[in-house]
DNA sequence: TGTACATCAGTGAACGCGCGTTCACTGATGTAC
DNA sequence: TGTACATCAGTGAACGCGCGTTCACTGATGTAC
């Protein structure tokens, strides 16, 4: 029925979200091969025929996790003053469901701080999609240059309290620090 | 001359050195007790003579650099308003200068990503330190609440925009969101 | 003061383990006649 | 339609490597008499 190569394509679809969910989870070095494979359903020596090596696997699920995000970013945002999207979209960015989700969350706060210790090809994809983000978010802005300045300390300041609130986990100065970043943005 | 558990004490202290360099360089994972040792002189063998095991050299080296760092904040600023203070501080720990520190610098961009998986010890040693220097930055302060409210954010905002920056290495998009951070510190 | 013994900081080889990667194989699917 | 062969997605064992940790040993330092 299904030819081959289309179930073949599934598969290597189906590694795509288990390396993505493991490095939302566990980050990049954590994610070992085996437990992506396994989380696809798969036995690890498959891998091969579907990517070069371990760097290329994470690459690909990455910029598909910032795609993904970015798109859901925009599809859930609701008609408002660009003030106001931007503080819905920190709402829900800096709420404790998010800070307390392991494997649906953005990728971010799991993978900065083995970034700069990572290929070219790894901040190459960071800086592309913020980039691209940040055109987004200053679109049809009127004073565009200061909006852009706002916006990058505004992902700066979400980013920031993200991290922070995961490494210190639910706590209640955890959340306390949510509550600030959230009343930070401008 | 110098008695024997002198000479032991002072090879702790090194080694302490080294872990501090290395877990502020590559993290708390890519740091192995064998290249710990080698920086410090010794041997991969000794290290159990000094320390329980990896987690108690990393707590131990961890608390010593943020006591170190926070002694050395308030040591290098200047007399001024508390707004000028922190513009300072700011101004120092978004330069670029420190985003391209690898071993002196701010330990929390290395390790922030690898924290939600540590065990309390690590994200307890976090809080306690976070809360601290805080409690500095609003001692003698009128509005003691909400200045605390502001300078968490304005922690959010820095140690966001540093592991941005050091993620996406010394490019002009680096220096344009340390420079967006620094302007957005109130 | 000199000699014999005890102590102990540090060495270096070994361990078991999990990793990324390779590869001979299997068995189901697709093709040729 | 039926049979023989080719293809190829996925398996599972093996590799070399670096890791954290252990341990028998060494040799310099300190102590006792």
């Amino acid at each position: 029925m299904i030819p081959r190569s289309e179930q073949k394509q599934e598969t290597r679809a189906r590694i795509l979200a288990s390396a993505s969910e493991a490095l939302r989870s566990r980050g990049l070095g954590a994610s070992s091969v085996g437990e992506v494979m396994a989380g696809a359903g798969l036995t690890v020596g498959g891998f091969y025929a579907h990517f070069e090596n371990k760097d290329a696997l994470m690459l690909e699920a990455l910029e598909r996790v910032f795609v993904e995000r970015r798109a859901q970013l925009f599809g859930l945002i609701e008609p408002g003053t660009p003030a106001e999207q931007r503080k819905q979209a920190a709402r829900a960015y800096l709420s404790r469901k998010h800070r307390d989700m392991d494997e649906q969350c953005c990728p971010l706060p799991a993978i900065l701080s083995e970034l700069p210790k990572q290929s070219e090809a790894f901040r190459g994809l960071l800086e592309k999609h913020l980039q691209l983000l940040l055109k987004a978010m200053v679109a049809g802005e009127p004073d565009r240059d200061a909006m852009r300045q706002t916006a990058l300390a505004d992902l700066a300041t979400m980013i920031g309290a993200l991290t922070l609130a995961r490494a210190l986990g639910p706590t209640p100065f955890s959340d306390e620090l949510l509550a600030a970043a959230k009343a930070a943005i401008r």
